[in-house]
DNA sequence: ATAATGACTTTCA
DNA sequence: TTGAAAGCCATTA
């Protein structure tokens, strides 16, 4: 298995600033694969990780996790670093999203 | 080796 | 903006 692309993913998750959140699709590229794998590395993270899986949400700027199975729990930790929700839940990437090149 | 699954993204309408 | 279809890639069966 490639655990040396997970380590990757979990690196790359580790660098992601608190107060920002960034997509499946950004931490795959910077890793070297696709988003799917993003988000299977996240799912095998254990639940006492010190990782900011929380930071992770999908393109479309909103939870991708489904209620009762992690969305409040993400939704209340990004609340704790300042990341506002909108009316329809969605997150403004434009504000909180993270990239590399952006200050 | 083949088929199915998934915390996704992009493209087309 | 919303929704369906195709694309992508490692894991699992």
């Amino acid at each position: 298995m490639n655990s040396e692309l997970y380590s990757r993913i979990y690196a790359t998750l580790d660098a992601v600033p608190a107060g920002f959140v960034t997509t499946y699709g950004t931490i795959a590229k910077l890793a070297g694969c696709g988003p799917r794998q993003v988000g299977q590395a996240l799912r095998a993270l254990p639940k006492d990780t010190k990782l900011p899986w929380f930071r992770v949400i999908n393109s479309s700027g909103c939870i991708s996790l489904p209620p009762g199975y992690g969305y409040e729990v993400q939704r209340e930790r990004l609340e704790q670093e300042g990341i506002e929700f909108n009316l329809k839940g969605r997150i403004n990437l434009r504000r909180f999203g993270w990239h590399l090149a952006d200050g």
